[in-house]
DNA sequence: GTCTATATGGAGATAGAC
DNA sequence: GTCTATCTCCATATAGAC
């Protein structure tokens, strides 16, 4: 029985912040557990691993951005949705200048010497592309032309993150935000 | 007196190397000793810490560029020079689809939980970008324009090299390599 | 300068009472 | 389900002979 049905939710929440902020390989399950108002012994309870719980990360940022995506698909013009997409990351400059994209900051690092983990972590970008490549498409693009837009769109947001995090510089994003802007409303 | 004035290279060299595959967090001091022949010990002779292993392999990196750069400068057209540029990720496709861009991957890992290491990691960005910079101005292009353009590009290669190691497919890389050679000759 | 041996600390993971 | 206490491993870093 569950006492507390969300202290999964509550321990993948504060490990979400940590990880974003420190990194995987530098949040412990204690930080994780503190952070929680948890004792150690009971992430274990939860999370077989902490592998685990990166994986409950990736699958929370994947839920994260398809309801992101299903919320802009409100709006009426896919040209409008592509602009609101870049106008997250505006919005967001701060946090990633100074940590990076929550996203492509933990699946660079969980890369690195291991196995099985990458179908997690490629999941979010792949939802990411598939939803731009649509937009585009509806912008009366070839297929192959909506691919490689969806793929520059999406590259150029992540590369930027990563850029304004080097330099520890928003105003990058900004920049970056504005030549997308630019690029959209005339392709 | 040094009977083996390079074995601080060959360090770097392996370092630079199990790093760029492994990460930096799970890149041990042994293995790098290993990898060099060397006692784990003697590591300890070229290197105060683990952290200064980072920074030798980012001024390596650093230097690298630099490097590349001036053989760039060589070809008489800045177009040409912009597009050689993009041409490196071309021939870099599988190893950087593997294991990321070298010099991205490792900042965004060291970026985390750390203080005083960023000025080493932000150099080799600001080269890249004040000489991307340099050729867009060489094409007439404002100040302003010029610095933006040279963002849009830096982010656009670091980017995709992030999405084709998180998806694991090098042809992305060829796809955007493409995308921007079109829009530099346009440009 | 180079090595072997070892100290030290930290973090993932488990045991077992409640 | 939740806790405290603890095991165990492993990686950084040091000591000190050669």
């Amino acid at each position: 029985m569950k006492n507390a049905p969300d202290k999964r939710e509550r321990l993948t929440d504060a490990a979400a912040v940590l990880i974003h902020r420190q990194g995987f390989a530098h949040t412990t399950l204690a930080d994780i557990a503190v952070a929680s108002n948890v004792a150690l012994g009971s992430v274990y309870y939860y999370f077989k691993t902490k592998d685990d719980v990166a994986k409950a990360i990736l699958n929370r940022r994947q839920s994260e951005i398809s309801q992101t995506l299903e919320e802009i698909d409100q709006l009426p013009d896919s040209r409008k949705r592509l602009e609101a997409l870049v106008n997250i990351w505006v919005s967001d400059r701060d946090i990633d200048a100074r940590y990076g994209c929550p996203i492509g900051s933990l699946c660079y690092e969980l890369a690195k010497g291991r196995g099985p983990l990458s179908s997690e972590a490629s999941e979010p970008f792949r939802t990411l592309l598939a939803w731009c490549e649509k937009q585009f498409r509806l912008l009366g693009k070839s297929k192959q032309k909506a691919a490689a837009f969806a793929l520059h769109m999406v590259a150029s947001l992540q590369g930027i993150s990563l850029i304004a995090n080097a330099l520890g510089e928003p105003d990058t994003i900004l920049s970056e935000a504005k030549f997308l802007s630019d690029w959209l409303r005339n392709v």
